[in-house]
DNA sequence: TAATTTTGCACAATCGTTTGAGCGTTTTTT
DNA sequence: AAAAAACGCTCAAACGATTGTGCAAAATTA
């Protein structure tokens, strides 16, 4: 049923070492007949020959596949920057197999030696959890790495990232600006760099201003849930905030699930300023004012610096922060 | 740097087989002493080796792979099929290679060959495209393949879909009930058998209810685009609509949008059921309602019917049509 | 002690491809 | 006509793992 070099050499009676030669283009450096190397193609596209990327693997060592590991596709800011990778990753004429970690740490580091067992030239990785040793001995020993979104800081691994100092500070800043004083802060994983940036960007704009008294953050997970019960704990607080910074878009979700249910609205009755960018926030109640993470550069960017390294080509800069951007929408009102 | 059983054998000075047969767990059976053992299993640990999954695909024909052909992970529906199909294939110790063909025929069969030249076990795709030859060669001759959500009709293909019939039908029931008589439907894509499928549902459900000169269906793609412009055009029309039935996530989003151009407020001017079902859909303005797929379900079932083919036991009933539930937002009012 | 059985391991082929080296035969050069 | 060059192709090893067969040496039996 499979053809394979040695059953079209058999039918024609050459050698596999001409069928090879000739399929692979390399028919004029071997001095192969114009006469055989007719034959041969006739009889590859007969038979509809395709050579066995696995033996091909096998012998050049390059598997011409990349591995991808993210925490969820079920979280849209991961599946579009997956989305971007696997279609830059394809117009290198390679393939990506993916990986969902479910942001566990376990599977993260299953998933990486399961890449390096199957030989993958390279590694794009949302790393999850803070052990970095494993994916440093695999990006040093193996397979060149690079990571997105989150990253290790001081550590030699080449990451792209979202200037989130920027996008915390600039966020909070707009909540300043627009009268707010009580602004919490609703985080994600506290172990995470971005979430850290993220809050230390709040922290210092809360402070420029002089509000250090209503400095508040809270929250441990970038999750649904987790927006959803700090809400319900910030709003049963004597003093309620007059404006919520949540820190993720699923965390958004939270913070509006428990809003409705207490009967307020936003953002007459409570401004929402989210992290991350999403279609579907343009047609939510009220559209929501987001801080946009510039997810198509990065994926573009982490995968061209993970293709220089599979090359040889030493990356110049290959820790970078992408600045993010402010999307306008009405879930923040002015405080007069 | 890479190890592998021949530098574990000489650093011993026993065999590649030797060592072979010891970490493949099979020392007892070819009596390989205690000692010897040992004295390897000690060392591959140390070297921390890990056997390479080219070499043994090449020497096993299998390549514990699967081929996933998605049409965009930038839709949150194909994204958590994925998310579910990446993680069913996961749990049966197998990895998954993701093309991402957006939309596209050509990309569809590329991708297809590209799989089948990667010897994948086998495939799980949503097909782009009327022309079935490719993937049907591919099925018979290659690889096995299972089809989810699009299929192709009176084809010996597996599939996996919602009934999409009963999601017409039972939503534009839904509008009729709430005393809608114009109801207009915005299709997708015309050649896809679910959109069609969608469509006759509809166009039953109007019939029966003597309906018939209000039935209306526009468009020809599943986008956002297509969504707004025939909204755009509905709603320039003599006689306008009280309801929209849009066949997809995108086209609601469409729908949406051009309806809030129009200064029109759903569900008070034009009520809007949308198919398809995302988390999001609950935090818009109004709530969606909707027709929700089972897209976890489908996408264990599709998986399951795949590795019965692959490990070679006939699945009883491989075509399967699986029910959507109609999830209640606020996006449907009642007319009097 | 000789014949038999058991023990412990190695040889070599195989999966499909690539590639440096080599070897007859024909053609060209001198 | 002899030497040199060009031509057209094949051999065999290698990538890393698996597996049926086989062969000594040791242990057991007769």
């Amino acid at each position: 049923m499979k053809e394979s070099l040695s059953t079209i050499a058999e039918r024609l009676g050459v050698s596999v070492t001409t069928v090879s030669r000739v399929l692979s283009g390399n028919a004029g450096k071997y001095r192969i007949s114009k006469a055989t190397e007719a034959r041969i193609r006739a009889e590859a596209d007969r038979c509809n020959y395709a050579p066995s990327l696995v033996a091909q693997s096998l012998r050049s060592r390059q598997t011409k596949t990349i591995g991808l590991l993210t925490p969820s596709l079920a979280n849209p800011y991961f599946a579009e920057m997956s989305s971007f990778i696997i279609s830059e990753v394809h117009r290198r004429g390679f393939t990506t197999i993916v990986i969902d970690t479910m942001e566990n740490e376990i599977n993260f580091n299953e998933g990486l030696t399961k890449l390096v067992a199957r030989q993958v030239d390279g590694i794009i990785a949302v790393p999850c959890g803070q052990d970095h040793t494993i994916v440093e001995g695999v990006n040093s020993n193996f397979v060149p790495v690079v990571l997105v979104d989150r990253y290790y800081e001081n550590f030699p691994i080449p990451y792209v990232t979202t200037n989130n100092y920027k996008g915390g500070y600039d966020a909070t800043r707009l909540l300043i600006d627009a009268g707010h004083k009580s602004i919490a802060c609703i985080q994600g994983v506290r172990t995470s760099a971005p979430n850290n940036e993220r809050v230390r960007g709040y922290r210092d704009a809360i402070e420029e201003a002089g509000l250090k008294e209503f400095e508040f953050v809270a929250g441990n997970e970038f999750s649904i849930q987790n927006g959803y019960l700090e809400t319900k704990l910030l709003l049963s607080r004597h003093l309620k905030p007059t404006a919520i910074f949540a820190l993720s878009n699923n965390i958004s979700l939270g913070v509006i699930k428990a809003t409705r249910e207490a009967g307020l609205r936003i953002p007459e009755d409570l401004s929402l300023l989210s992290f991350d960018n999403y279609t579907y926030m343009d047609y939510m109640e009220p559209p929501l004012t987001r801080v946009g993470q510039p997810v198509e550069d990065m994926a573009i960017l982490a995968t061209k610096i993970l293709f220089d390294r599979i090359e040889g080509i030493a990356p110049g800069a290959s820790q970078l922060r992408l600045s993010p951007t402010i999307i306008q929408g009405a879930s923040v009102s002015r405080i007069i």
